[in-house]
DNA sequence: GTCTATATCCAGATAGAC
DNA sequence: GTCTATCTGGATATAGAC
């Protein structure tokens, strides 16, 4: 190998780490079809052209940025489901948690918006939209694991933990698409309000 | 007027309304962007010039349809509100139909898709955003002077009424969009199960 | 009203110099 | 690695014949 060629390596993650942090932004809020390459080349301060030495498509970025997105919501919950809480604690905690998270605009609300639009691009390779969803999955089935656990604790409401689940994540996702869909309307429910669902008593 | 001239109006009526049906089915499935002009002319059997004598843009073609969509998501609002229910029986009513109509993937999913990408139209009039999110608003207006009612006779939880009717829509509209985005997770939940964030025991 | 043909535009992607 | 210039394709929208 050349001498230097493992900054140069650290120079390339850098950029590529820039170029998918102002490709979300973008994506999340003007969607991925307005937003040109020469959006994102401008947001990061490069060519047009550049962008091309980075990756190879638009699709590419997208790709990557949906994986990652993904995943860092799966390790989220991952950790939730490993801190040293009663179940019916850990579904608290992590509506809790979340609507913080959606207060704040970061990238779970962003993730919420780039899932939404996946579906909308019909040039994805079936490759890629069966790994995406298979990790979209995940999060579904382990707040599901959790849940159970809670109705054996006797802490968590009876009835099929998977439809528990389905509206633990439909209720925090569509919040975070109102939220973000700049509708006046919007207000920030309280945590408690949503452990009744769960929640007995 | 000329001779002929209402029959003609009933004809070109007619028309609009099947590019207005064929397009809305398919700004719902597979989005604005990747609808082609030519995809909806193919749809209705016309040539993809014809649309043109009929609406002058694309764009055009999404906003009627928005406003026309969510026109009728607000009158079947009214009609509840009107319904000589008690406030408690609206809510159970609309929750128990919303969600038979999310299960038959009937207007109400699609306009949840409208909605959605309308914010992503960066092509959008300011004056058709603004009168978007108007009409957007008044369901939760309604609901939440449904909530206010119910609160009064005691049959609905104290609280913020406002924060009751964000999750009243939230969570039937992220159901609705769960169940269209085609991830194998969902279920239909049982309205009983969202009858606990509203009604008291 | 309807079609076919075409003008126009725009954005993704490539080529090639530095 | 980076830029500028360009190719190319595809889609909106228009023109004009029937």
């Amino acid at each position: 190998m050349a001498r230097g060629s493992a900054k140069n390596e650290e120079m390339r993650e850098a950029r590529l780490k820039s170029i998918k942090q102002a490709a979300l932004i973008l994506f999340a809020s003007k969607g991925v079809a307005s937003t040109k390459i020469q959006d994102i080349a401008k947001a990061v301060g490069m060519s047009q052209g550049l962008i091309y030495h980075y990756y190879s498509s638009k699709e590419a970025i997208f790709i990557e940025i949906m994986v990652e997105s993904l995943n860092k919501i799966i390790e989220s919950v991952m950790v939730l489901k490993e801190m040293p809480l009663t179940a019916a604690e850990k579904i608290k905690f992590g509506i809790k948690g979340l609507i913080e998270i959606i207060e704040n605009k970061s990238h779970f609300s962003q993730t919420s918006h780039l899932i939404l639009q996946s579906v909308f691009l019909d040039t994805l390779p079936e490759h890629d939209k069966t790994e995406i969803n298979r990790l979209r999955e995940i999060p579904y089935l382990e707040i599901e694991k959790i849940i159970k656990e809670g109705q054996l604790e006797g802490t968590i409401h009876e009835g099929d933990p998977k439809e528990l689940s389905v509206l633990f994540w439909v209720t925090l996702n569509g919040l975070s698409l109102l939220k973000s869909t700049s509708l006046n309307y919007y207000v920030s429910p309280k945590p408690e309000t949503l452990y009744r669902l769960f929640i007995k008593e």
